[in-house]
DNA sequence: ATTGGAATAAAGATATCATCTTTATGATCG
DNA sequence: CGATCATAAAGATGATATCTTTATTCCAAT
């Protein structure tokens, strides 16, 4: 496990990371058992002592491990008696939050997310219109209902315009889409919308009832030609947005 | 910061996960500081013991803090003398691992992947007829020349194959297309490749060396379309790849 | 059925040693 | 005298052991 002490501190060529720590090589072989279908979602994975035992390393360890492992999604933790770390199920969130960091930490641009946030949602109409059911018609006339009623409310409204976006791409019953796109909602869409007028969130309320009438009907090629018009808009507004304050935040521009 | 007792344990609706913890709460503020852009990356956030000390915790949790933070990208760890915890600058690599976790641990089926895959490998083709400088079509040349040597070596051109996809999607100049397509190729190329004929790899050249010519004469449109065949055609050979096996792993059929 | 207590396990703290890295010192050789 | 290489010291994480505290669950008794 040890390096030989001769070649102690020479020639070593390209050591990336950490990689020789022994809570890393834990993270390692649980995720390696994760792919290879041997631990599955609900597994008990053991307590930080039998970990610890397991292993043969100390509770520190154990516990080293452990954090990266739930901070990775793959583990939650639960304490008292009948505790432990078990495999987690699939969590979008922390997905999404750990996209947002490395997004934010490589300072990519609001073009740049609106541009893959085009490509995804276009393919999501595109499928919807292939593949939604009577349940998901009926949620994006609800999540259209619900905007209606909130068009003088600019953060309900945009709440709810958020979400039939997100109806859209689960109606598609394409996960990975989904995924994605929480991830860059979670990105691109302002908590706060200062440019969304009433006349402009009339216009959003009307491509979104054109876009799900054409899912209805199956029309893929014009769900997908509609989609895309509505997210270019939607990025040239993101984008003026932020134009007009990139004085305080240089790095993006 | 601790909940009231009178609510220690009726009542509660939604408390997702543990919050309360002392590490967990440096992670957040961490984080936050980061999205505040008080925290820039390079920037030293401190060793171990001075973390402990400025937010009053003893070593043990300040490890715990940065452990959690470490694995989401959001710091690195030296050791040694000058060593300490700083801010990342973003690491695609760490993000696609996380993201084939959680698309693993939702039992994703490869058809979702390869769907969601083309819809950002076409928009990169697109972009990257637009965006592509002189670099980018000597990247591509090389790839090419490479996996024409290794033609009949089935890992080192697959190999190649991949970084290929990778190289026009870097050309295209959009890092989070780049980022979404490293975490998909990272689940959907096998690294063994049993249907992989010299034919097959003989067909996959002249479909990759098209690609570069379309994207050098600017051709988006036309970009668009081969890189759409061509993906879909991967997909289909995945996906009866997978249906070969889906005695092995139930849970995807 | 509710309450109370025991058991369990993580959360947190402290002390200690090992190991790795950088830096600075110093000695040797040209 | 200067440059380079070996070496020692310092600083930081890696790892272990042991302890106390706190939160949760389970079970039994009322």
């Amino acid at each position: 496990m040890r390096l030989h002490p001769a070649m102690k501190s020479s020639e070593r060529k390209v050591i990336p990371f950490r990689t020789a720590t022994m809570s890393t090589q834990i993270v390692a072989q649980v995720r390696e058992a994760l792919f290879a279908k041997e631990l599955r979602p609900g597994d008990f994975l053991g307590t930080e002592k039998e970990l610890a035992e397991r292993f043969a390393v100390s509770r520190i360890v154990a516990r080293d491990a452990l954090r990266t492992l739930e901070a990775q999604g793959v583990v939650e933790i639960k304490v008292g008696s009948g505790g432990g770390a078990r495999i987690a199920q699939g969590n979008a969130r922390l997905f999404a939050e750990a996209l947002a960091v490395q997004l934010d930490l490589a300072g990519v641009s609001v073009g740049e997310i609106m541009d893959a946030q085009r490509a995804i949602e276009c393919r999501a109409a595109e499928l919807a219109a292939v593949n939604s059911t009577a349940e998901d018609h009926a949620r994006l006339h609800e999540l259209i209902a619900q905007a209606e009623r909130r068009i003088d409310d600019v953060a309900g409204f945009t709440r709810a315009s958020r979400e039939f976006h997100l109806a859209v791409a689960e109606a598609s019953h394409n996960r990975v889409l989904v995924v994605q796109l929480i991830s860059l909602q979670h990105v691109s869409w302002p908590a706060h919308n200062p440019t969304l007028t009433p006349s402009v969130a009339r216009r959003v309320l009307d491509a979104h009832k054109e876009l799900a009438s054409l899912i209805e009907m199956r029309d893929a090629a014009g769900a997908r030609r509609l989609m895309d018009e509505h997210v270019k808009m939607i990025g040239a507004r993101r984008v003026a947005e932020h134009r007009d304050k990139r004085g305080e935040n240089p790095a993006c521009c």
